[in-house]
DNA sequence: GTTGTGTGTCAACAGCCGTTGGCATACGGT
DNA sequence: ACCGTATGCCAACGGCTGTTGACACACAAC
């Protein structure tokens, strides 16, 4: 976003803001966006406080930035239906592991509104989205969705946020045999009575 | 626990006390832990917030009063083993539903780490002994557990602190009939690969 | 070299927070 | 009627927070 709009003069504090965001998301993902002060996310990226602000204009101003992410779901009609489910918790897991962002977002997303609203719109439009792409009763896709959501949601808060033991001790490869099968009946099982 | 356990000298203040205590659960359930302000709770319970310091000594005393909390599973040693998924949805539903201390609880969980300790104190110690009970692979109780405590918390995360419309919009029926399946897989279904 | 602009630091403000101690009043036992 | 205790309010403290404005320095353009 910042060199690539402007790549004839890329801006000297580029490097500081990006450590700002590094910061911040660490931070946010670790206390939560209340605990998470401007302090100590400046100090984290060894800065002065006011840079926060200049930068980015206030603390939720930096937690939007800092919480920005696409779940970069794949092409679902490019999978056999009878994958879907499996598919879809590896790429969730995949993303999960290996970028704090997600983590940030959803322990924010308890207590902040601004957060839980973000939180919404990610899984209400991106998940959903792609749910509608392989076609189902359009009247049902919003649900399959939302049960899905609730899946792998629960999988994320259980493993990383309440950290319930059994749930932090599996494989992700053990989760994946475990929870496919129900987000593939929640994707493409018949509507219950 | 305050007039059962002295009958004969029920003090002036249990009054008081109670109004301080749902007046906290209301105020964690619906702002989170640091969001909810003494000053706010004490307002609520039309009292000074000195008050709520002298009878619950600290907000962490508080929290620990108003976040008391059983879960008060059934014996799942009386229910026929095919329907031991029903039951569990049924019962925690109802359970979400007519009581505010498991939401707030569940958003404190995210951000205060006494309230992250003991949701997974509840989940880890009432669920897996409940599952327990009825006869499995010992070694797989945990994690049968585990599996269940994830959908069963991304359902009241989903419905009840990020409100995604679906799940908002469903019936507790209808989540029941489609959830039901997942956690009956959870207990009893075959370990996975 | 001068000027202008971007980058960074420092000190401080106003506000809210949890928490404390003192003081008034009402109650219950004798 | 008296006294100890429980209950309640009030004012204030110290600390931390987000946020602001003034000031110092570095760099690029001309």
């Amino acid at each position: 976003m910042t060199a690539s709009t402007h790549p004839a003069h890329p801006r000297r504090s580029d490097a500081t803001r990006a450590a700002i965001l590094r910061a911040a998301r660490e931070r946010f993902a670790a206390d939560g966006y209340e605990r998470a002060t401007i302090r100590a996310i400046a100090a984290d990226a060894r800065i002065d406080p006011s840079m926060v602000m200049r930068y980015y204009g206030s603390k939720e101003g930096l937690f939007a930035a800092a919480a920005e992410f696409d779940l970069r779901l794949p092409d679902l009609t490019a999978v056999s239906s009878e994958q879907l489910g499996e598919v879809l918790v590896r790429h969730f897991l995949a993303r999960w592991e290996g970028d704090e962002t997600l983590v940030a977002l959803l322990r924010a997303a308890s207590t902040n509104p601004g957060a839980t609203e973000r939180m919404r719109g990610i899984f209400a439009d991106q998940l959903t989205s792609a749910v509608a792409t392989f076609g189902t009763d359009p009247a049902l896709t919003a649900r399959r969705a939302g049960l899905v959501a609730s899946q792998i949601l629960g999988l994320a808060l259980t493993r990383y946020i309440v950290r319930l033991p059994p749930m932090v001790d599996m494989t992700p490869e053990e989760l994946v045999s475990w929870t496919a099968p129900t987000l593939q009946r929640y994707l493409t099982g018949l509507p219950q009575t």
